[in-house]
DNA sequence: CTGTATCCGATAAGATACTG
DNA sequence: CAGTATCTTATCGGATACAG
């Protein structure tokens, strides 16, 4: 959605912890808002852009377009162009993917079970 | 460190995920730069608030302690004072924070050897 | 149907100065 | 030693308008 300035502290710590291991990557990634919902609307069945919309209620094309991009880019899913007019797009699931999810819902047990917020 | 605005779809947005599922209220912590950093550090012994600072160079003292108050908070370490002068505290973790730390590790080891980033 | 472009308000992180 | 207060800037999410 947006590029990160070189020249600021702000910059130079996030890319230090993201060296200085994967984690602070991945949490940046999935703790992004709707990300983690638009993968498991996904892995539920929903894999069209309109249907995700849909079952997501209040996000907008904008965010559920870049949640798209960057899922597709880390290979978390994958995306396919159906033949034919209008245009149809198709979402699925990689096995990554899908191991996010599982250890996801580890921490979603987790935070609905021991957490006090 | 801020309150959130009740009046925006920003704030109402946050609320519906969080209400949907507490993942999102666990993430939307876990997420904030270098929170994890200090819970790893605080597990590694550094018990104390300038050691953790030292551990972790670049943060600074506002940072540090926000995450300390937001992981106490969140019942993920329990702090103690010492007697004597000047004044000293400890942090450990509480037995949620260490099973915190536990999934947390397992993300690593997805983020570190399955994840393109 | 499946998106993209541009602008704007709200929030998070950091800089700096200060304190019991 | 262990923090707090105030201010600034960068970034994120969202609104609106538009398009192949």
């Amino acid at each position: 959605m947006s590029e990160r300035k070189l020249s600021s502290t702000n910059y130079y710590n996030q890319s230090f912890l993201e060296n200085k291991c994967s984690l602070n990557e991945l949490l940046y990634l999935v703790s992004k808002r709707w990300l983690t919902e638009v993968l498991f609307s996904i892995e539920e069945g929903n894999n069209r852009f309109t249907s995700l919309k849909e079952s997501l209620e209040y996000i907008s094309d904008h965010i559920l377009a870049d949640r798209l991009r960057l899922l597709e880019q880390h290979g978390l899913i994958n995306k396919s162009y159906l033949p034919g007019n209008p245009p149809r797009t198709e979402y699925v699931l990689t096995s990554q993917g899908s191991e996010l999810s599982d250890l996801l819902d580890g921490l979603c047990n987790f935070a609905e079970n021991k957490m006090q917020f």
